[in-house]
DNA sequence: CAGTTGCATTCCTCTTGAGGAATATGTACG
DNA sequence: CGTACATATTCCTCAAGAGGAATGCAACTG
């Protein structure tokens, strides 16, 4: 059996936080599945800059990869980009909040411990 | 009116691309509002660090802070987290078609047999 | 077979940025 | 005012990692 396991949101968005993994991961989503060459000549990065980049991606989950001959043909991989969507996700209720509750005011949590601010 | 635009989906995702930043973020998802100091205890991290975080974060609008007295009260911004989010909302065709593939096997009509589960 | 193409990997350099200590700023309070 | 507390900022060091050049390696082609 091979690991199909959880992926880690964790790992996902360090590789994320890179712009040239991003802007590869977005031709991906325009040509669905290219070759290393296709994304050299997209991107315009240096070959090993992308196979470098492609290695961490698919490391994450991000993106995968089928031989085809001398081919190494690269595509998205749903469940990196699901875990890393899913992750801000569970903020959505930060983003619904400033809709519909403008003005509300502190009077909506009585509850809400009292930070220890007096210590003399 | 609301400044809801120009926030930098790429600034933000370079912006949570930093273990420690994700880690104060989700901090201030559970509490909902903190201080610097109660952001150091529940982090591990130093203070200079924290405010240093702290302010990345609020540059790419994933937090913000009020003045309170000699304490500064930071909160979530919904502006920064929307748009990460929605910069991978933008993929959501590629789980889209996973999905797919594995209602088939959860799928309750009698004239679908359940495929072998096949990958890669 | 030699040569070529497509890609991965290694080695090296150099920048970026995270972390620590010390210090600055700013506010409250006696 | 002087002091204590809360936070921001500065200076420094250091390691992670991105980029470039060269090389390794496998698969095709003549």
């Amino acid at each position: 059996m091979y690991d199909v396991g959880m992926v880690d949101a964790e790992a996902v968005l360090d590789a994320v936080g890179e712009p040239n993994r991003r802007r590869l991961l977005q031709l991906l989503r325009d040509q669905h599945e290219s070759t290393v060459s296709q994304l050299v000549d997209a991107s315009g990065l240096n070959q090993p800059q992308v196979s470098k980049h492609l290695k961490v991606l698919t490391r994450v989950s991000l993106v995968s990869v089928r031989s085809d001959g001398r081919f190494r043909r690269y595509r998205l991989d749903g469940r990196g980009l699901q875990a890393a969507h899913d992750w801000f996700g569970s903020f959505e209720d930060v983003w619904q909040a400033r809709f519909d509750a403008l003005d509300q005011l502190v009077s909506d949590d009585p509850l809400t411990d009292p930070p220890e601010e007096n210590q003399q």
